[in-house]
DNA sequence: CGCCATCTTGATTGATATCAAATCCGGTGG
DNA sequence: CCACCGGATTTGATATCAATCAAGATGGCG
């Protein structure tokens, strides 16, 4: 599966003069870079897992196709990202670039030894599939019981996240992925989706200030974005109630 | 996170004369066993990750509370699995027993170092953290794109498979988690599940003999219900059509 | 025997999918 | 530079599946 990179990304990026084995990019970092146009696959489900890639630059989606021929996405990659690593024999999705996107790989094998032989490595690996793990569960909770407006708030508020644990302190998101993307990641229409932006600018908790960039979206209300999100920021507040039973509402 | 015990568990569970360290399950065997009484909880969602467990006997839900009050099912427990590796410092769940539960628990610590330790735990460890993302990430499509009879049949299709897996040849398959649970884990509300497999029992799909035990259900025609539960066997059957794009679907 | 939790069944509502049609925008070629 | 084309997005009208609201029915158990 893929492993987010979450504030260790940014460190790490700048950090090129690591040695080799000292983390997971300092191993990548004398691969060759590959480049993959918008559009292009690094691999498709079902294919033996091979590789493992690091996200150097770019986006990209990972999904699986169902019978019907809809198309679920499982989640984005972003540069310092690495995936393929808690997989087994074949890739449980395929993944293609959403945008421009440099990539580097290092064979299967080649990755486990150099991690089964490194004490620093492994935790790093273990941190981010616990990351990936805890990514996974927060979608579940998600498709299993928020509404189309608290599905997109969420999102946008992660990407809010992502920005500012990035040091990035503007307030205006890139999506890169296209509205057919969001929706198919957030279990929902493309309508659905575009409808549900429009009433977000009508509340003015967002915007999308260049009509000609509607892949930017600039957060007005941070605030009433968490709010609308549904829940007290992808985290239990009012937990440990001693298990409050009897009064577990709809669905 | 939990880590499934798929065909592994039964192999393992009857070699209780391997050395300690050569497998997950010989690692918890000299621990005492605790038993857990029906909604007795196990550990709690934001407590310190302190130990790793294994379920030796009965079942439990992993549930996440949400602000709404409302709860969510990530996952059920059985006899073999292991819980508590694939987190960081707090659980992400809580973890409460459906059915009397007998479990041996051992230190985070005292486990870490023994499968940093040893090359034959840590091939085990990673396996089933993969077969685990691999259950999550079933979990995630269904969700986000199957309707309550999908659901309901794919619920039903991992137990008979779970069955089988075990070596038993019975196609009538116990249930113990109440249809609350269910509903929980399905993204569904209780009526739904209720008449879903009313529904499912008027095609004949399924059969609940005993009137006593709810819990019981007899699968009459597996092969429908793999059809009825919407995809391949949960696992891609037309895949690789070079990216029949232009063809995507509802949703 | 009768309470109480669990489950089932029925009637209605509602959020979101579906179907359909504009609108917008970048790119292309004249 | 401007008209046209096609993909992406938005907007509108309607349909549908599952949630909600509301009773019953069932079975375990004191």
């Amino acid at each position: 599966m893929f492993l987010s990179s979450y504030a260790n990304s940014h460190q790490v990026a700048k950090a090129t003069p690591f040695k080799e084995a000292d983390s997971l990019h300092g191993l990548f970092s004398r691969q060759p870079a590959e480049h993959l146009a918008i559009g292009q696959s690094l691999f498709f489900e079902g294919d033996e897992t091979r590789h493992v890639f690091e996200v150097v630059e770019g986006t990209l989606r990972i999904f699986r196709i169902i019978s019907d021929g809809r198309r679920v996405i499982t989640g984005f990659l972003y540069a310092g990202d690495i995936v393929g690593v808690s997989l087994k024999e074949r890739y449980l999705y395929s993944a293609e670039a959403i945008t421009p996107t440099k990539v580097r790989r290092l064979a299967r094998r080649a990755f486990d030894d150099a991690v089964a032989d490194s004490d620093e490595l492994r935790p790093e690996v273990f941190s981010r599939v616990c990351d990936e793990m805890a990514a996974v569960q927060d979608q579940l909770v998600l498709l299993s019981s928020k509404t189309a407006e608290e599905r997109l708030c969420t999102f946008l508020l992660r990407h809010l996240r992502r920005m500012i644990a990035g040091g990035n302190r503007e307030t205006t998101i890139e999506l890169p992925m296209t509205r057919q993307d969001m929706a198919d990641y957030l279990g929902l229409t493309i309508e659905t989706v575009s409808r549900t932006i429009t009433k977000l600018i009508g509340k003015g908790v967002v915007n999308v200030t260049n009509p000609a960039a509607r892949h930017f979206i600039k957060i007005e209300k941070p605030g009433m974005l968490a709010q609308l999100a549904g829940d007290g920021g992808e985290c239990p507040e009012a937990l440990h109630d001693l298990m409050a039973q009897g009064d577990r509402r709809r669905h």
